[in-house]
DNA sequence: TTTAGGG
DNA sequence: CCCTAAA
């Protein structure tokens, strides 16, 4: 295997001559479901990979502060543990964080890249769309999102880049099993060799025992825990965009940490997969490796993906197959048709509550009532107290020009989730994490005082958008100095541009949102209250009607982004996370499962030339 | 209560 | 996200 990654910029040359990492199947840890170890790699100009050499071995290790091994470990047991049958599926997701960004949660996105072209292969689609003739590019632009914004944050990337090579490694895997031809692993080695003679050698040591995947520490702990000061001091800035003389480590950690996980925004785009670059050799096998390792590796990554996406087969996959017919009530609700009607809706001011039940109640139940605003007609302008002058807002709907009293409402927003505890690989859930995260410290910083950087860049935007739940909440930093002004929280409020900042608004991670679409995927589109008792149920907000409308606008982006499929790139605004193109593709092939079965044939832009184009290209 | 849709 | 209407 080999790809180039290419860096924009300045960070070109200096990320070209250490990080690429090859992938290494590593049989060691069977007990442990087949992690795959990753190993260095240099890119060479040529888009092929090199192994790595001593020294460049040494300053990765350095970077990582870690002297044992340059290893990065997929832990992919974790959420494949479970078998595929009903009843676990909550557990499935379990040790998916549900609000933290991280490498399972990447995998999983690769997975979910695999399960698409599951149904299909062992379906009615032709396997000749898996042979050789694979459509590498196509398949590589799934991946085109590569994250991290910023060369100090050279860890992640190396993390996320592994994660594609990792894709890669799977899909090639997939591709030779089913032409049933492995594949010279070493082809590319030796090539490298002719450039580096001293390169074979180096790779088959480099990936030997020696570099035991060491699973005690998790992802997480790679990326900050091993980290200098100083290093961290950089990461820092690469965060955040400006520098920072507090030498607390704990503070820096949790300050960067929070701010890569609060805003995915870490990916945007620092490396871009060079389509053309890729070659369709799969590679980089440890030497040591006999192929029956590696088919073995293959198997089990196999099966993990069909736990984690609990199908094995295609009726599984589409809910709607299965449903259909076990659940007639519901095929007869959706053969009546029409939409449902509605009359128009009373219109509402909202106001914000003082009384605070809600938190308790809340969403967290599940199943609560969620105390909310509630509907109001009169406001009776209140006396505020002179040190607190009231602020207000116009009413929102009518254009009435009604303005009402602006309440923070008391931890009404969540704690500000803690990014290494997300990175540890614990879902919300889970009993450990959970703690964690609620106790937390709230971090609800408004976004005004901010100085800098890209994060600031993404604010703007048009207040319509904002009321989608897209939004990046702008999460910011404060000074340096004021560790604590973490603690305080100024929730909500006024204007930094004229516009109103967000109240509360959760910006949805990845990992939820490969949970809402497996979740569909699972019982279909609409059983929202299902998935949400099933899959969301360690999170405490996100009520079905939250993913109902997630899903909405995932449809919406998945079929939105098709036309275009090359702005990729940054196309504008982007205040929410990307979400990777293999789960709009995931999204929007749910989406025409479920349309082609309603006699409502096209029903997102008629498109359906092109889906089926890019389907079968990636397939 | 849950779902579908509109705002 | 929030809200209402419909089921």
């Amino acid at each position: 295997m080999e790809t180039l990654v290419a860096i924009e910029g300045s960070e070109k040359s200096k990320l070209e001559g250490t990080s690429a990492i090859v992938i290494t199947c590593s049989d060691s840890s069977k007990q442990i479901a087949d992690p795959v170890v990753y190993k260095l790699a240099r890119v060479e100009g040529d888009g092929r990979l090199v192994p790595a050499t001593d020294d460049e071995v040494i300053e990765v290790e350095d970077l990582l502060d870690d002297k044992s091994s340059v290893h990065f470990v997929l832990d992919t047991c974790q959420p494949a543990v479970c078998s595929s049958n009903h009843d676990t599926f909550g557990q499935e997701f379990m040790p998916i964080d549900c609000q933290g960004f991280h490498i399972s949660t990447l995998l999983l996105v690769v997975t979910g890249l695999l399960k698409v072209k599951d149904p299909c292969t062992q379906g009615r689609r032709s396997d000749t769309a898996f042979g050789t003739t694979v459509d590498l590019g196509k398949l590589n632009s799934q991946f085109e999102v590569i994250f991290l914004h910023q060369p100090s944050c050279k860890l992640l990337s190396l993390l996320l880049l592994s994660v594609y090579i990792y894709v890669y490694y799977i899909n090639q895997q997939e591709i030779s099993r089913s032409e049933s031809t492995p594949i010279d692993v070493h082809h590319q080695i030796d090539q490298s060799g002719d450039r580096k003679p001293s390169e074979p050698s180096t790779s088959s040591t480099m990936c030997d025992s020696s570099s035991k995947p060491d699973f005690s520490k998790l992802m997480g702990k790679i990326c900050l825990d091993n980290l200098s000061v100083r290093e961290l001091h950089a990461t820092f800035k690469a965060t955040f965009g400006r520098e920072t003389s507090v030498k607390d480590k704990q503070w820096l950690k949790r300050r960067i940490s929070m701010g890569l996980s609060n805003s995915c925004d870490v990916s945007t785009t620092t490396f871009i997969i060079e389509n053309n670059r890729i070659t369709k050799k799969p590679k980089v096998e440890d030497p040591n490796n006999n192929n029956n390792e590696n088919h073995n590796h293959n198997q089990n990554q196999n099966e993990n993906q069909e736990d984690l996406f609990g199908g094995t087969n295609v009726s599984e996959n589409n809910p709607s197959v299965g449903q259909s017919q076990s659940q007639s009530q519901h095929v007869e609700d959706d053969n009546q048709g029409g939409k449902r009607v509605r009359k128009p809706t009373k219109r509402y001011i909202e106001v914000s509550e003082t009384d605070s039940p809600r938190e308790s109640s809340g969403r967290s139940s599940g199943h609560g009532p969620r105390a909310r605003l509630r509907p109001i007609h009169n406001i009776q302008p209140q006396p505020q107290p002179l040190n607190k002058p009231l602020v207000t807002r116009q009413d929102s709907l009518g254009g009435s020009g009604v303005e009402i009293p602006y309440v923070s409402r008391i931890r009404r927003g969540r704690p500000r989730e803690n990014f290494m505890s997300l990175m540890k690989f614990q879902s919300c859930g889970s009993e450990v994490t959970a703690k964690v995260v609620k106790t937390d410290v709230e971090v609800e910083v408004e976004d005004q005082g901010m100085t800098t950087g890209w994060v600031q860049v993404q604010q703007p935007m048009i207040i319509k958008e904002a009321r989608e739940s897209e939004e990046y909440s702008g999460e910011g930093e404060d000074s340096e100095e004021g560790y604590d002004s973490e603690e305080d929280n100024i929730l909500t409020v006024p204007t930094a541009k004229g516009g109103m900042r967000r109240k509360h608004h959760r910006p949805w991670t990845l990992s939820e949102v490969v949970k809402l679409v497996e979740g569909v995927s699972r019982y279909g589109a609409g059983r929202w209250s299902e998935i949400k008792r099933i899959a969301f149920s360690t999170c405490s907000h996100r009520t079905a009607v939250d993913l109902k409308d997630k899903w909405r606008n995932l449809l919406r982006a998945s079929f939105a982004q098709l036309p275009a499929e090359k702005g990729l790139h940054n196309s504008k605004k982007q205040s929410s996370i990307p979400i990777p193109a293999p789960i709009l593709l995931r999204v929007r092939e749910l989406a025409e499962m479920h349309q082609s079965q309603d006699v409502k044939p096209v029903r997102y832009g008629g498109t359906t030339n092109v889906n089926s184009d890019i389907k079968s290209g990636f397939l």
